[in-house]
DNA sequence: TAGTGCAATGCAACTTAGTTGTAACTTAAT
DNA sequence: ATTAAGTTACAACTAAGTTGCATTGCACTA
């Protein structure tokens, strides 16, 4: 288990488990967001589905992962970092991180989604 | 049907029915989007769910619809205007249509969908 | 080291938004 | 009115994510 995922136990103050640190072990080496299916095919240990969603989730209700819908219906999943948005190609469906500046937005914003075709599908 | 729906179908050159006009119609007298559910409840004809998804996917398709998904794992779906952004508030799970200034992104930016907490649930 | 409690896991059954096949029905054009 | 092409209802289906529950594993104490 790297250096990385062995602070985020220590801060947060979760057991550590095979299962958990599988999760995040992938997730950490990632450079763009993954849904179940390709987090299952990387992962080292195998683990039921709901194994999987029950420790997502109380990753994300401790703010170690972000989550957010693509458009085929799956929830994409990364490590959370500085609020930055994403850009999904409608036509590739590639997911591709994006720093945005916004103007001024009524409320506190933790996820950006922009959906569209990319510079290399137009 | 009032007269902007009929300039739709004029203008997309297909066929007029009622589960059409009606979708539309509701849509048109929407200042929110909507999902399936709502929509259902406001129609006046009643249609089976296999004839709103086939005619919403024909909208889409020839641009007169606009989607996207929200937190709650439905589509919303909004008759398309000037593109936009909506917030979705992950507390009261309202949805506001707002405007936004990004910086240049790369690629055509068709939706973009922020979520966070909203003003009245902060 | 044995015993206790509590959290994490696997499994199987479930939920539900949206999809698909198909036969019957409408629409719009002639 | 006739007709071909498009639209509809219905029922069966799909699949991502959820839930209940029995079992397992881990930390703490006696
Ligand atoms: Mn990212
Ligand atoms: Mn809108
Ligand atoms: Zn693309
Ligand atoms: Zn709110």
């Amino acid at each position: 288990m790297s250096e990385q995922i062995k602070a985020i136990f220590d801060k947060h103050d979760i057991k550590i488990t095979n299962a958990r640190s599988s999760i995040l072990e992938v997730l950490k080496n990632a450079h763009t967001p993954l849904n179940y299916e390709q987090i299952k095919e990387k992962m080292e240990t195998m683990m039921d589905k709901a194994t999987f969603y029950r420790n997502i989730a109380k990753f994300e209700s401790l703010g170690i992962v972000h989550k957010f819908e693509s458009d085929d219906r799956k929830w994409y999943f990364e490590l959370s970092t500085s609020i930055h948005a994403h850009f999904i190609c409608e036509e590739c469906h590639q997911i591709k991180c994006i720093d945005v500046s916004m103007g001024e937005v009524e409320g506190d914003v933790k996820s950006i989604v922009l959906k569209g075709t990319c510079k290399a599908c137009k």
